[in-house]
DNA sequence: GAGTAGGTCGGAAAGTTTCCTACTCGAGGT
DNA sequence: ACCTCGAGTAGGAAACTTTCCGACCTACTC
């Protein structure tokens, strides 16, 4: 239903060229007119009056030339940068990061500040100040943002905006979206940031042919970032992948199987002192200390768990470990394996660790506000999306 | 990827145009042009012509006039209902069932014979007969059948014709779907008997508009039919769905937490004598017997628990009791809500009983197979799909 | 007579083919 | 070492084809 065309006049036959034409370009950067005739199929005349039409109305520009064929140099075309500018923030429990990027994805600015502990307001003043901080050192102004994702550690319904069970955050339900947008009118997002680290993965980590995939990150609780068909899974009312409380032969019904609460609490079992962050003890284990090689072994364990579980209702591809496991995957990977092994899961699982340096969280935000403002910026140029020229491009499921 | 086009000749505009009209009719029934004019936006000349077009390549014909109106009778169309031909059929463990339906979704012959018990050869030689058999009361032969599809009980790969953990069924591999082949040469796909029963839900039950929801059904063992965003979820491998291994509590790992043996074992240890089956437990517990009743309540809990942890993963919009679970709701349903209130799960969960009259794995299968052979058809006719007109139609995935 | 179904014709829109020009590289001759 | 010419390529224009649409017309029924 939505959005799809049922029949059209012929306009519609110029919409899917130019779509087909645009997509080309954008997927394989500069090119020259040739190529996008093979590409698309279509004759060169009808290219060319396309892209002539797309530079025209901005998405296009010319880039130069191609002179490395023998004859005369072709022209080449790719996405204006400047047609879409898209704001991704990650907020975290210690750092709240921001990112500008271009239609093209290159970086124009960066940005990051403490994360404000308490309020709301306060959460949402940072976010403003950073986009603010973002454009004015890449010379624009907030205005010019075609879209803002935001990726809170929390779960976000399907309208993008209202928060639930926040880890950290408040529960404030509307009440950040609302304040973000008060200050900085631009369409905005928010998002689960283990569903945006499982969107990195896809876009610059380990997943990128993968259609089925599940992430598994540790932040607060365990979240799974669930990727089926090349989309992101978020649920029914966008609790999908709230997979740290799964039951637990060694847990009460109710509880958390694994998170830093429960990791911290085994390294009290097992005589750690102080409080050390779970990335303390990783640490520490890497350094050989037997306890907290313990707290690993037996996190490893219940990783493993987790996957079988999830293994067994949607069965994907592939288990990526992202967030702090990803760090000490090094510790994890082996134990894992081994634990999946030994409890003779009905099917074979496999899981690697993530391939995305950097915040992922930030990356895959910044990489679907992208995604949603070129989406916008192209819709505005060729008429609506007809339909999916690239399926695997559009994970934002059911989000308007 | 895939069957999307990426840009295309005028001609494109026909096949999109054509496809848009012959959805329109076959969705809406028989239907004078003026209602096809209006649901496909096109102009009445273009209509015109393009069911001119179908009609005489045979996938769509008049079907008598519309008198309501003043005015001239306008002339109704319809799919051709003998534009193809479809086999459903369900390989149980006490009957095999088969169902012979045309384009349209009219039954045209039924048949059902006892269920083999051993060889891969005798199941399939019973497959065909039957097909045989509903071919002749139809007044056809089977290689009319534009395509079968056979529900078992077993994991089927996305090959849709390798057969693995089979209850019941040889464990053949692809010896079935060759055995099967060999008598009856017509496309053909098997599908694990639980997925089907959640296709019939979703198009003859209770789920016409639920995009996300989990079929729950006991067979031999547990399953569970899920569909994400209107399409049948398979797996990696076709495994999605085997919750009956999923961990609990009150059971070893790797061991069934329900299913008809579990059910059983609870039989004998509540002492009840001989050896029923579910359905004639739960018969007993209807009729009042204490026993029987701590047996279906031990059920409603594991199921509980199963639904808590499908739903902690996928947070699907809707469960749906089938199989001998769906004749049983009366009994199960409230004790379920029960437990599921009890053990206080992070998510509201809703479970209705199955709303499908009949053999659902038959009905489904039949729809499968009719949705299969139709969109064949048409796509012979009019060019291969050049993107879904119906999202929801279309759960095929990626079986080819 | 009003309203509706169906048909026909000419125009408009879009894509393709064909032909043409201009440009560059490289091979071979001088 | 320089020149010439052929092959291959990029870009553009005109004529043609396909397809859809709007307008007009006829016929039918209440």
């Amino acid at each position: 239903m939505s959005g799809n065309y049922l029949a059209g006049p012929q306009g519609l036959l110029w919409s899917i060229n130019a779509r087909a034409v645009l997509d080309v370009v954008d997927r394989e950067g500069p090119l020259g007119r040739p190529e996008i005739t093979r590409a698309t199929g279509l004759s060169k005349t009808t290219v060319a009056q396309t892209l002539r039409e797309l530079v025209a109305r901005g998405v296009v520009e010319e880039a130069g030339a191609d002179t490395t064929r023998r004859g005369p140099a072709a022209t080449l075309y790719r996405v204006a940068p400047r047609c879409a500018l898209a704001l991704g923030v990650d907020i975290g429990h210690l750092r709240v990061r921001a990112v500008l990027v271009d239609a093209v994805g290159e970086t124009l600015a960066q940005a990051e500040t403490e994360a404000p502990r308490r309020r709301v307001a306060d959460t949402a003043a940072a976010v403003t100040a950073l986009a603010a901080e973002c454009a004015g050192r890449a010379g624009t102004e907030t205005g010019a943002i075609g879209q803002a994702v935001v990726g809170v550690p929390a779960v976000v319904a399907r309208d993008g905006r209202t928060v639930r069970r926040a880890y950290g955050l408040p529960q404030g339900g509307r009440g950040l979206a609302e304040a973000i947008e008060r200050d900085l009118p631009v369409p905005l997002l928010l998002e689960n940031d283990v569903n945006l680290a499982a969107v990195a993965e896809q876009r610059f980590g380990a997943c990128a042919d993968v259609a089925d995939f599940v992430l598994l990150g540790l932040g607060v609780g365990l979240g799974a970032g669930i990727v089926l068909g090349g989309r992101l899974h978020r649920g029914f009312a966008g609790g999908a992948g709230e997979v740290g409380f799964l039951p637990h032969p060694a847990t009460e019904l109710g509880t958390e199987v694994l998170g830093a609460r429960r990791i911290a609490e085994q390294a009290r079992q097992a005589g750690i002192e102080g409080r050390p962050s779970p990335r303390e003890i990783f640490e520490s284990a890497r350094g050989g200390d037997e306890r907290a090689l313990a707290v690993v072994d037996a996190t490893a364990r219940r990783i493993a768990h987790v996957a079988a579980s999830i293994a067994l209702v949607i069965e994907p591809e592939l288990f990526v470990l992202g967030g702090a496991f990803g760090a000490s995957a090094d510790l994890l990977l082996g134990r894992i394996r081994r634990h999946l092994a030994r409890d003779a899961a009905p099917l074979p699982i496999r899981i690697i660790a993530s391939g995305v340096p950097g915040d992922a969280v930030l990356r895959g935000a910044a990489w679907l506000a992208r995604h949603r403002a070129r989406e916008r910026a192209f819709a505005a140029v060729v008429g609506g999306r007809p339909y999916d020229t690239d399926p695997a491009g559009s994970e934002e499921g059911d989000i308007a």
